[in-house]
DNA sequence: TATTGTTATACTCTATAACTATA
DNA sequence: TATAGTTATAGAGTATAACAATA
C-alpha cells in the first residue's frame, strides 16, 4: 500500500472535523427540538449537564468542559442564573474564582428531560452493538486528549 | 450487569453528543488557526471542501454535506462567489434549483492549505494507530446514517 | 401541492481586545 | 507577572417564518 502525497485531498466522509460534526448533527437533531421546546440553547444544556455532573466549578473549568469560550460562559451563566437554574459566587480562597453552582431547579430540569438523550443511546446501543458504542467512546475520549 | 433506570443521567464524557464535540474541539484548535490566517470562517472552509470533493452541488445538498442550514448557505455561498471561490448559476433542467460550482481559484485555496489537515490526521494516525482510526471513521458514518 | 431557494428578522454565539481584580 | 473573569464590540451563525418561483 502506497501513502498518500502530503497534498492528496481526503475525501470529507473520511475527514475527522467533517465527520464528526455529521455524526453529531444526527444525534443532535432530536435532542435539538427537546430543547426547544424546554426553551433552552445547546449551550446552556451543555453547562446544565456539566454542572449536573460536578455539582460546582468555576468557570474556567466550565469553559474547559462544555466547549464555549469565557466571555460565552459569563453570559450565559448569568442568564442561567437569572432564571434560577443555578447560582454564582466568588470563591472564599482565591476571590478571582467565580464559582457556579446548579440549584435543586436546575437538576429538576436535567432529569426531566435526560430521557430522551438516554432513549435516543439506547436506540444507538441496539443498532451498532454495545461494545461498538463503547469502543466509539473510548476512542474519542483518545482523541480529545491528543496534543497536537 | 444491570441495566441503568431510564432516568439515569450519564457522565458527560460519555454522552456521545458531547464527547464527539469534545474531540472534534481538541482536532479544530489548530485548523482554526490556519482559517484565521487565511480569513476564512469554518463554514467557508467546510463549504469549499465539499465542493472540491464534489465540483458542483447544488445547495440543499450542500446544506446537507457540510452541516448548515439553507439560508446560511445562501448568505456564506454569495459571500464566496464575491470572493471569487465560486460561480452560482441555476439548473438549467430544474429552475428552482440553485447549482454551485467551485472555481480554481477555490481549488487553489483548499490545495494551499489542506496541508496541515493531512499533518493532523497523520499524527493522529501515528499516535492512535492507522486501524483504529479507520474503525473510527467506520462507526461515524454507520452514526451519521442511523435513523433516530 | 411539494420543492428549492431567498429574504427578513431576532436572537445567540464567536472571537478578540482591553480592562479589573486578585494571586 | 500571571491568572480569572468581565465588558465591549464586531462579526457571523442559528432558527424560524413568510415569500417567490418552479416542478
Amino acid at each position: 500500500m502506497t501513502k498518500q502525497p502530503d497534498s492528496a485531498i481526503r475525501e470529507t466522509s473520511r475527514a475527522l472535523p467533517i465527520a464528526l460534526l455529521r455524526a453529531r448533527e444526527t444525534i443532535m437533531a432530536p435532542i435539538r427540538e427537546m430543547l426547544s421546546e424546554i426553551g433552552l440553547t445547546e449551550q446552556k444544556w451543555r453547562i446544565l449537564r456539566t454542572l449536573d455532573e460536578f455539582g460546582k466549578l468555576e468557570q474556567t473549568a466550565i469553559s474547559d468542559r462544555a466547549c464555549l469560550l469565557l466571555p460565552s460562559v459569563t453570559r450565559i451563566t448569568k442568564s442561567l442564573e437569572s432564571q434560577g437554574l443555578l447560582t454564582r459566587f466568588s470563591d472564599h480562597e482565591d476571590k478571582r474564582k467565580m464559582m457556579v453552582e446548579i440549584t435543586d431547579q436546575g437538576r429538576k430540569i436535567v432529569r426531566e428531560n435526560i430521557t430522551l438523550a438516554n432513549e435516543i443511546y439506547d436506540h444507538i446501543e441496539t443498532r451498532l452493538g454495545k461494545e461498538k458504542v463503547d469502543d466509539l467512546l473510548d476512542l474519542l475520549a483518545e482523541l480529545k486528549d491528543l496534543k497536537i
